[in-house]
Parts: structure tokens; sequence; C-alpha cells
RNA sequence: CGGGGCGUAGCACAGCCCGGUUAGUGUGCCUGCUUUGGGAGCAGGAGGUCGCAGGUUCGAAUCCUGCCGCCCCGACCA
């Protein structure tokens, strides 16, 4: 139905990649790796943000901002943490140019050579626990919940739109604590709020989990995660907590004195999530025809688009469509009226369904006489006609569903693309086949190593709930406490 | 970073091998009329540093060199 659009069967990775651009979504800068968001790519992520901001803040979380340069030396303050992201740094060197001496265009100036290098921030650790050392000196000052909104840098070698760009957007938290148990309650408490974040606004079902040590983030004692199927059978980590211990704290000499008198190393958390997540949602849900929304994150939930022949019935027509866009703003759902000229209804119906409008209401002569209004559901593509008599409470109640219906689709998805093995011949058709692949693991980073060489899968994560059960390593035959999800990713 | 493909109007492409009038086609855009329940029809019109920079040549979209960017496959990585 969609005019010249990848059917995902056909390319999935182009299939993706037309969405973005037909969706209006997000564009390549002529910088590398770089992505300029669009409006309604950006009313998305927006959207995103206000809820997250606020089961943040409903959780006792402040938001506050650090810089985005580092200087270079605090990054190497902490070992682990260094080792995993000197290679990706973008550096500022210097900080003037002029015009180049041949009088064509500028050049840096040689002369304006920073004393200190800076870098920026691919994360913000270090400047945040070096701020930290200042503001903690006593239980008293814990603990600290502080979130920050912010774009980072990241130098990737292979990038995609919203999935993985050199420069996103994300939040990311930096708690400070007085004891592990706290810190370590904090990381998984916010993961938990992560997992109900994905699940009830963004209809993705995810599994919660712990990373291997070589999925672990650099500087962290522990990773947690979050981890989406996607309708290719790939993988998507969609976020991740971590519980960092004293690491940071003893880089940077964070100490604090206890009730009792002593002086102690401060434990700490960070986690975060970004414009991946836009990925995760158009990946989750969309289909042949486009991008599908759950309601919850529709920039507009309900479009109203009028079918005339004259201005007279254009203005009874849109007399009748304003007032359901009242009843239906009164119940606080969103709503667009397209009453633009330039555009035939049709042409409107394929744009509002490619963009995943989650329900769209016709109203034409026809409906005029009957006193009825044309439903059309985009999860579904299914179509009604209705009295207009309560329609409001009709429309709240199929923004429900829908909602409901993509989350129902997405965890059908993931249930019927989880497959458990327990040889190994057994366990390459499943990873070939994609999807979820749930086996057991001696645990030992190089078992982990050598599966990821000879099927291109890792471990996502060891699953929170998963069940005790021994059995034997689908690659090594060595004993096993438990199965373990793997999954070709991202 | 290695292998492959590509870069020509807003978008999608032809032309390039074999250099030679004014660089085409579809779509989109603008104007007018007719239309309007699933991407309308006709007529007229505007729109181009042929990715960038050099070179070869009387002459380069076309041949050569370098660079930039995008896509696919690897390697690497949240």
């Amino acid at each position: 139905m969609a005019k010249g659009f990848t059917k995902r069967e056909e390319n999935y990775s182009e299939w993706y990649n037309e969405l973005v651009a037909k969706a209006d979504l997000a564009e390549h800068s002529d910088v590398r790796g770089c992505m300029i968001i669009k409006p309604y790519g950006y009313a998305i992520w927006e959207k995103m943000q206000a809820a997250l901001d606020k089961m943040l803040k409903d959780t006792g979380h402040s938001n506050a901002y650090f810089p985005l340069f580092i200087p270079k030396s605090y990054l190497s303050k902490e070992a682990a943490h260094v080792k995993g992201f000197a290679k990706e740094c973008a550096v500022v060197t210097h900080y003037r140019l002029k015009r180049a001496d041949n009088g064509q265009g500028i050049v840096v100036d040689p002369e304006a050579k920073l004393e200190e290098e800076l870098i920026i921030r691919p994360t913000s650790e270090t400047i945040i626990w070096n701020s930290y050392r200042k503001w903690i000196q006593s239980y008293r000052d814990l603990p600290i919940l502080v979130n920050q909104w912010a774009n980072v840098v990241r130098w990737e070698m292979r990038t995609r739109l919203f999935l993985r760009t050199t420069e996103f957007l994300w939040q990311e938290g930096h708690t400070a604590h007085a004891t592990e148990v706290e810190a370590v309650e904090e990381a998984e408490k916010i993961l938990h709020l992560y997992a109900d974040f994905a699940e009830n606004w963004m209809a993705l079902p995810v599994l919660k989990g712990i990373k291997t040590e070589s999925e672990r983030f650099a500087g962290a004692i522990e990773t947690y995660c979050i981890e989406g199927l996607m309708q290719d059978g790939k993988a998507l980590q969609c976020g991740t907590s971590h519980f960092l211990g004293q690491n940071f704290a003893k880089a940077f000499d964070v100490k604090f004195a206890t009730k009792e008198g002593r002086e102690e190393y401060v434990w700490a958390s960070s986690w975060g999530v970004s414009t991946r997540l836009m990925g995760a949602l158009i990946m989750a849900h969309s289909d042949d025809n486009g991008l599908v929304l759950p309601p919850k994150l529709a920039p507009q939930q309900v479009v109203i688009v009028p079918i005339y022949k004259n201005e007279d019935q254009l203005n009874q027509i849109s007399e009748k469509a304003i007032e359901i866009k009242k009843s239906l703003e009164a119940k606080g759902i969103s709503v667009k009226y397209d009453d633009r000229d330039t555009h035939k209804p049709g042409w409107k119906f394929a744009e509002y369904e490619f963009k995943g409008v989650p329900v769209r209401l016709a109203i034409g002569p026809r409906d005029m006489e009957n006193n009825t209004v044309e439903i059309a559901r985009r999860d579904t593509l299914e179509k009604d006609i209705v009295n207009q008599d309560g329609i409001a409470e009709r429309i709240e109640k199929l923004l429900e569903e829908i909602q409901q219906n993509i989350f129902q689709k997405a965890l059908k998805y993931r249930e019927d693309n989880t497959q458990h093995v327990d040889n190994f011949d057994d366990f390459k058709n499943a990873i070939e086949k994609g999807g979820f692949v749930v086996a057991h693991w001696d645990g030992t980073t190089k078992t982990e190593e050598k599966i990821k060489q000879e099927t291109k899968a890792t471990v996502r994560c060891i699953l929170f709930n998963g069940n005790q059960e021994a059995g034997k390593c689908v690659y090594s035959g060595n004993p096993s406490s438990q199965r373990v999800v793997f999954a070709k990713a991202y």
C-alpha cells in the first residue's frame, strides 16, 4: 500500500532506513555518523522524555547538568573505564581558528593549543564523581540521586540512525550511597523502572537480567540490562543500569564519615537510556505500511480528516469535527484536525498511516446525514462506521486497546521466537533462525567467545528471575547451574 | 579499519564503457481549471556547482588521481 516502500522480508535494514526517512523521524547530517532528529521524531522522543522524567522524579531523583567537556586527566583515573572508552573519544585540542595564510578559508590556529586537552563526554561518571568529592563529607549528605538529560559522543565505526550514532541524546543517572546494599538496590530499582517504561509506554516487552563480564560497562562491578527482541530476530539492548561499587569513589577519592565516625568510600550506581529507544520503538511494532506507534507515545493520538465537495460542506463538517476534537481533548487525548485543502483525503490517509497515528477519523457528507463517523485503527488497519454519540468514550477505550494489542503482539512474537535448546547443533540452528535462545552456559568468557565466533550470538543476559536448573553447557559440556539468554544483537 | 556498491533537480533514477549542440525521465514543486469516501486529471511553468578538489584534453557528468559522504558485508564497540 505504501508506495515505493521496501517490505520487511525483502530487506529489513532497508525497510528500517526508509521508514525513518519517510516517516520524517530523522536524517543524516553531513557529519559522519551524526543525525538530525526531525520535528516528528523529536516529538516522540519528547513524549518518552516526559514519561521517564516523571518516573525518575517520582522515585526521588533530581535533574542537574554537568559540562560537555571533560579534562583528559579525569578519564584516566579509573582504569577499566578509560580502557573501555579511550578508543571512541572525540578530543578538543584547540580553542581558536584563524584565516588561512593563503587567504582561502579558515584553519586551526596552532597558537591556540589547549594546555590540557578536553574530551567530549562519552558518559559523565568521571566529571560527576569529581564533583561528588566536594559534595559529600558525611552520611548526612547521602544518598545523592541525580539525573541529567544530555548529549554524549562515542566515535563509532559503523552507525545507524537512532540505533548507533556518534552523538546521541540520553539521560544518565548517577547516584551515591552510604552502603553497598543501597547502591545495588538503586541499580535494580532503576532497571525495573526502565522495564516498566518499556512495557507500559513503549509497549515493548523486555527481558531483565545481568550482563556477563564481557558485556559489562567499563568500570562497573555489575551491569543490569533490559533486552528487547526486534522483528528481524535480533536482540536490542534497550537500557542499562550499573552497580559501580566503590570504583569511582576510590578513583576520585570520595569518602564520607559514617554515623560511627569511620571514614569510608561512597558506593555508586549509574544508569541510562538513549535515543536508541527510538530505534527499538520503530523496529518493535512497525509494519510494511510504515510506522506503528503506541498511543501513549504518539505525538498525535487521533487525526480527523474531513471529506467534502465544497466549502459549505466543509464548514458543516468542520463544525462537527471540532466538536469531536474538543470532546476528545477533554479526556486528555491529543487530536489533529487536518482540514488542509492542499491535499486530498486519500493522500492524508496514506500519510498518517505511514506516520503511525493510532486512530484516524473520517467525516464526510454521508456521516453528516447518518450521524456517524469512520474510525480506522493503525495497528490492525481495521475500519468501522460508528455512531457519533459517545465517540469520545469509544476512542478513549480504543486507544487503551491499541496500546494493549501492540504490546501483546510484540509479546507473542517474542514468545514464538524464544527457543530452549540443549545441544550445540540445535543451538546453531536456533540462532540461525533468529530470536532468543535459552541454553546452558558454563559461565566462562572463553566459551562465550567461542560461541560468538562460531555463531555470532552473544549472551544477552542472565535472567533475574531465571529458574535455577542444573544442566550442561551447550558448548563445552561443563556443568551449568542456570540457563542464559543468547541472541544475535544490534 | 578491510572487501564490495553508490554519489547527476527536493526524492528515485537514466546518460558514463566508446569525451563533442541547450544533461534527460519519473515523482515532487509552482499556476490555472476540473476534482475530493484510499496517494486525482489535463494544460502551462520553475528548478542542475553532474559529491568536492586537482589533472589529461581544443572540449569532461563521461577518462585519471586524491579527498568527503552514504549503503551492504566483515572486524570493533552500549
